[in-house]
DNA sequence: GCGTTAATAGTTATAATATATCACTCCAAC
DNA sequence: GTTGGAGTGATATATTATAACTATTAACGC
């Protein structure tokens, strides 16, 4: 949780990844993102955030309210729906709807519904950033008329690390 | 439910479409695909499967729940739930991740995710056949290196009868 | 500063979705 | 006709999410 100094291979993620410095950059984004809509990056706000970010994992509502009693006091469902709701609405976190589970967003300055590669064994998601899936997905709409408004593209399956060599 | 007998415009749908064909030739789709699978496509499995064909909208559990009680007893939320399994598990069905609902799938011979436009104001669904789209995923997929199982593409918006001309 | 008001958060209750487990039935194969 | 397994019934409970109301806090104009 705390920043960890460096390279100490926990979780399955690569040497390179400091992930203390990680959550440190989310959670900065997020306060720039609040400050330009004229939204407030509240204590509550920012440790919900901080809870999905601790993994580059799925995070589930009563497990982040579990987490979330452990920091503060009067936790409830409510309270961490709304909170998410918030995050979703400002493009801070998305919502994995084949797992019902939160992920952090790292591009939370775009527009956008994001496209995720889950994968099975380790769990952990990667969120895409291939503007050209988007442009495929409309051609595809347009086919038939239809007006996209929100993706929901979740791909499950095994990441590099997980494959059998 | 019964076959009507013709163009009799009711929902959204287009003149030209007969639903209780469309109903016919799912169920005895979905019976030619259990006898070649060696399963039993039995009274159960073929109700539920006709309840979810009712419209082409999403069914939720509890209502199908509630339809269901209304044809036979000792109906309970496990019956369900087990009979969808089963339908999906052959393709006879597909769920709707982001409505947490059930639609029937028309092409139950190929292995598939399926790919669905939801529209937002008649809540019409309509599957995709475009094999484009899994290629152009994969694509995306494999500049990570990663290997699609399964693929959640469900893309909302307006299709074209609710779009505001 | 002080009061107003709107946003935020707390509280309680309940709805909606889904699974676990065990028992009973019925059909198919031997 | 017995046996074994798939299918279904029955009961209980877990998980996910929302509704509705109250209290608190922060921002703003004065």
């Amino acid at each position: 949780m705390s920043k960890t100094s460096q390279p100490k291979r926990k979780t399955g993620r690569s040497l390179k990844h400091d992930h203390g410095a990680c959550i440190q950059t989310a959670l900065s984004r997020a306060e720039q993102r609040c400050a330009e809509a004229g939204e407030r990056f509240t204590g509550l706000r920012r440790q919900v955030l901080e809870l999905v970010w601790a993994e580059h994992k799925p995070a589930k509502a009563y497990d982040l309210l579990k987490k979330l009693s452990d920091l503060r006091s009067g936790v409830a469902p409510t309270t961490v729906y709304r909170t998410l709701d918030f995050l979703q609405e400002w493009g801070l976190v998305h919502k994995i709807e084949s797992l019902n589970a939160y992920v952090g967003c790292s591009q939370p300055n775009a527009e956008h519904s994001g496209h995720f590669l889950i994968c099975e064994a380790c769990s952990e998601i990667k969120e895409i950033e291939n503007s050209k899936i988007s442009a495929w997905l409309e051609s595809a709409a347009q086919d038939e008329e239809f007006k996209i408004k929100t993706e929901t593209v979740e791909l499950s399956g095994l990441c590099i690390r997980c494959q059998p060599s």
